[in-house]
DNA sequence: ACCTGAACACCGTTCAAGT
DNA sequence: ACCTGAACACCGTTCAAGT
């Protein structure tokens, strides 16, 4: 049986695949989870750590996708469409998973951390066979997520598809792949 | 002398540039605009609608600087320089503008529906010099939104730069432009 | 170590009442 | 037409007290 703290996250986590993290309250947490209002602070420093833990581990999944993609060494255009693939199926975890923290939370930075690295060791190869431009594996990183995140979340905050083509985060980026490659 | 309306709008406009637009509350901006704390309600349906006001300047602001950057028609790079600029130098009323709108605001659309069309204009004359690929002005167009917000959204949050390299959003979104061109 | 209930200082919004 | 003050139903957080 999942411990108190494990029902306290997985409360939030509804409540924010429901409505968003502003619709997340440590008293509708409590009422669900079937404890008082306030006994997340006896697992929870405040309410912005337990939003803190719900990022975490929808990040580390974001890793898992760009990682196990086909084993060892995934395409990069595969791995990018699981990534969106997520995100629009979990569009609130993953505007709480780019917010600005407002908390210090060492397993927030650790999972970040680990989903940059695992991006950064796709772009090597996708270089080497001219899908990307030659540079430090660091330009390319950010560029593309830039244009992943900026397709993703004008898309999720309805400001893209204005004109009514309705394009999708994940054309966005495969056009994009398409524009850099010289293979 | 400004009207009741007005102040409203700049005590707001001031909140949000302290604390982002969860630092807003009608109270604050009741205070500092010298009224009670529901006089807004007299001007505004409800918050979210003081807040819209403060988006649809903004946004205006934006369509402003992409359109007179050298009189008639503004050289694509230096456009979105500016853009950046103004992102970066009023970030929180940024992060309002690229909200997700909770109510219906026609003065909102309006602008977003301009900003939309100034920025397409910029496009085909590039197109023609050879700094954009061929194709639809609304992908080229697109594509340049996703990759611009997505550069200073990662900023804002400080999702970008974890490895300490410091890449600011004007540096990826020129790297952007030099990758796409073939002028 | 974990939880509860009352309390505090806030919110947005509504409503009756004033000018 | 515009504004006020009281009231309502919420919040996050703290604290003394219970097991």
């Amino acid at each position: 049986m999942p411990s108190t703290r494990e029902t306290l996250v997985a409360a939030a986590t509804e409540l924010i695949d429901a409505g968003g993290a502003e619709a997340v309250t440590l008293r509708e947490v409590g009422r669900r989870a079937g404890v008082s209002h306030n006994a997340p602070y006896k697992h929870f420093q405040h309410k912005e750590a337990l939003l803190a833990a719900v990022a975490a581990e929808e990040l580390n999944i974001y890793s898992g996708l760009l990682t196990l993609a086909s084993g060892a060494a995934p395409a990069l255009d595969e791995a990018l469409q699981h990534y969106v693939e997520r995100a629009l199926a979990y569009p609130e975890r993953f505007r709480l998973v780019y917010r600005r923290w407002n908390t210090e939370s060492e397993e927030l930075a650790q999972a970040a951390a680990r989903a940059t690295r695992v991006l950064d060791t796709l772009i090597a190869p996708a270089q080497q066979e001219g899908l990307l431009p030659a540079g430090p594996v660091e330009h390319q990183s950010d560029l593309l997520r830039a244009v992943a995140h900026g397709a993703i979340e004008l898309t999720l905050t309805g400001h893209l598809g204005k004109r009514g083509e309705a394009r999708t985060p994940d054309q966005l980026v495969s056009e994009y792949l398409r524009l850099m490659s010289t293979a």
